[in-house]
RNA sequence: GCACCCGUAGCUCAGCUGGAUAGAGCGCUGCCCUCCGAAGGCAGAGGUCAGGGGUUCGAAUCCCUUCGGGUGCGCCA
């Protein structure tokens, strides 16, 4: 890999920058963060859980394990809509025959206003048929709920989520997109279950980097001794000088210049050691690059209840150290004090410089204080995991971080553990892959560097305008309408591509595809949404007006099946921290609509048909809009 | 060297707490606009689930192994 994409991989993969001591944000602002939804006095569980809870009545009944009594949608729809595997499986342990225990739950069914009894498939496969009766309630329920048939959690928690986090010596590049992406995601879905949830940026603006910038600027200058000198140049620093500054510098040390490199180590802990002068250089660069950072979070619109940094952790460190210290977990170790993580037993085997091989602890050790005295970055996580355990008292920190810091966040995690700040399983580290270029490494510029991403955004939103402009939409807009389309057609093209991929794996980033107004992208969910607004905007116009729901037509209940469907891929993404499910979901039911858009004519029906479908149609916007929302998309009035 | 992840249709990807004929989008072939937005719908062709072995009534899914790719491995974050 070029050392140019590895510096931008590194770099991307922590979101860890400014800070914002002194602004009123340290722990009150999140706390008046919006409320969670009020729960719906009335709920009603999706269909398949309420097949799987009457399967497990009749499990029971029959003396059979009813963890095996799961019904979901069926992947044979030429058989049945539900289907129930169960029987294969407890066939065993009941001393019968597969086909015989199908049977006998078949006979012993007693669901009717549910189903009718299951038919019999193959060794043993039970079939479900949802009545009529009980497929109407159920999507009428979802038409009349202001979740639309989302369930909260059962027990509300306390969670932050900690994800963005850009580096401060520079701007955000494309390594940023997908914790700001996924991490946005995770936060929406979790606080719309019900969870009390903050969202911490958690900027980069500690570590070496902060060191290697102040170095930077004192060769520039030629020493720090003239104030005035100083004043002027930092009045004067822009994000501009600072991206080019750093790379710069971080090349230099990456190429062995010692000296470049110890004097960075030396500002490093003077900064962290509280030096007047370094922390008013410190502040001049955190404020010139946090303004850029707002703006480009708020164009992907990414929103964080924190808007912290490491350096908010660090008025900890001197006490936590000695708390560590005093409970014995501390090491000396060539010049280091490290923390121990691995348990007895834990190792891997290591090559040395020299060749040789040798037989070490796994994980590796936390350093804790460097040889130089200052923080390192897994010092300033564990900090902060104390910062909040005091300051939000969450049941469970979600870290939004590339997949390749995995082995740092284990260490973090078992040091707090090991420390008693945490436990291990309130900290979980939601790891995704890279972003890739057509040549499947690390995405980068065709100049071979970092691609800035508010360059990213900018060419996203010339290539919606394109778009927009070749399929004839918005030559009546006014220009700030059709710029806002735009924007939304192009932030929903990198947003969907991105949450449509399960976030462990890496993907290859093609804006053509993304951008494209047919298949399973943003633009074409967008599409679908704004086609429902248009046809209910004309009913309004006509003063029709949504009635009960009846279902009919075929389309019309794949159209209700697929309503369904939301509860029990929000609950998967929830579960698993996975918004694909979500994505998944939202193009099933707009390719749903569609189909019942093309069979079942809405306006132009009449009378209580026409009541329905349009009652259907309300129940899917709001559902796919509600849906797109949870994966940060906004849908515009029309486009 | 050691560890983790990945290898599914021409391309990009789902599926992987084992279950019926392995799915979707793009691309390709063919139908469907006097009718609410065809940015759409319908149908079809296309796959030794990288290879091999094992467990099981049953494996893309679990275990072992080979090959191929990615990533990580103490004073950067």
């Amino acid at each position: 890999m070029p050392s140019t994409a590895k510096a931008a991989a590194s770099a991307s993969t922590r979101a860890t920058t400014p800070k914002c001591r002194g602004s009123k944000n340290f722990c009150g602002a999140a706390l008046d963060a919006r409320p969670p939804k009020p729960h719906p006095a009335k709920t009603m569980k999706d269909l398949a859980s309420t097949f799987s809870a009457a399967n497990a009545a009749v499990f029971a009944k029959l003396g059979l394990d009813p963890k095996h009594a799961d019904v979901r949608r069926s992947d044979r729809p030429d058989l049945g809509e539900f289907q129930a595997n169960g029987a294969l499986a407890v066939a065993k342990a009941a001393g019968k025959k597969p086909q015989e225990v199908a049977q006998s739950v078949a006979a012993e069914w007693s669901a009717t206003e549910l189903s009718p009894a299951p038919s019999i498939a193959g060794p043993g496969f039970l079939n479900f048929k949802v009545t009529t009766d009980a497929l109407t309630k159920r999507a009428q329920f979802v038409a009349d709920d202001p979740l639309a048939g989302a369930t909260p959690v059962e027990r509300k928690r306390r969670v932050v989520v900690d994800y963005g986090g850009p580096n401060v010596a520079k701007g955000m590049h494309v390594g940023h997109l997908r914790a700001s992406i996924i991490g946005e995601s995770v936060k929406r879905i979790y606080r719309f279950r019900g969870d009390e949830v903050w969202g911490d940026a958690h900027f980069g603006d500690w570590g070496f980097q902060m060191g290697l910038v102040i170095t930077a600027l004192e060769d520039e200058l030629g020493g720090f001794d003239d104030e005035a000198k100083l004043d002027a140049r930092l009045k004067a620093l822009t994000l501009d000088q600072l991206e080019a500054i750093y790379p710069a510098y971080a090349k230099r040390v990456k190429e062995g210049d010692i000296d470049v490199r110890d004097r960075a180590r030396k500002a490093t802990a003077a900064l962290q050691g509280g030096s007047a002068l370094h922390r008013t250089i410190w502040k001049a660069m955190h404020d010139v690059s946090m303004a850029a950072q707002k703006r480009d979070f708020a164009s992907l619109g990414v929103d964080f209840d924190l808007w912290l940094g490491e350096s908010d952790a660090d008025p900890l460190i001197p006490g936590m150290v000695e708390d560590l210290d005093k409970k014995g977990l501390l090491e000396d170790d060539q010049g280091a004090r490290i923390l121990r993580v691995a348990n007895p037993g834990e190792t891997k085997k290591k090559k040395r410089y020299d060749g040789s091989v040798v037989e070490v602890e796994s994980p590796d050790p936390l350093l804790v204080v460097s040889s130089e005295g200052s923080a390192m970055y897994g010092t300033t996580d564990l900090a902060t995991i104390v910062q909040r355990m005091r300051d939000q008292k969450p049941d469970l920190i979600l870290y939004c971080v590339d997949q390749r810091q995995a082995d740092h966040f284990e260490q973090v995690y078992r040091a707090a553990a090991k420390a008693g700040y945490a436990q291990r399983d309130q900290l979980e580290h939601i790891g995704f892959g890279t972003m890739n270029g057509p040549d499947g490494t690390p995405f980068k510029t065709r100049a071979g560097g970092v691609l800035k991403l508010q360059d990213l955004i900018g060419q996203a939103d010339e290539k919606a305008r394109e778009r927009l402009r070749e399929n004839e939409i918005g030559a009546d807009f006014s220009k700030e309408e059709f710029e806002d389309v735009a924007h939304k057609v192009a932030t929903a093209a990198i947003k969907f591509a991105d949450l449509s991929n399960f976030r462990g794996t890496s993907y290859i980033f093609d804006l053509d595809r993304f951008m494209s107004f047919e298949g399973k992208t943003g633009p074409y969910l967008l599409y679908q949404a704004v086609r429902i607004k248009s046809i209910l905007r004309k009913a309004e116009e006509q003063r029709l007006k949504a009635g009960p729901i009846a279902i009919e037509h075929e389309s019309e209940r794949a159209l209700a099946l697929a309503l369904d469907a939301f509860d029990g891929a929000l609950r998967a993404a929830y579960d698993k921290k996975a918004p694909h499910f979500l994505a998944e979901h939202a193009f099933n039911l707009a390719q749903a609509f569609s189909g019942f858009y093309t069979n079942c004519p809405i306006l132009p029906s009449e009378g209580a048909v026409r009541g329905s479908r349009l009652a259907l149609a309300a129940a899917t916007l709001k559902q796919l809009t509600l849906t797109l929302d949870l994966l940060g998309i906004d849908v515009p009035e029309r486009m």
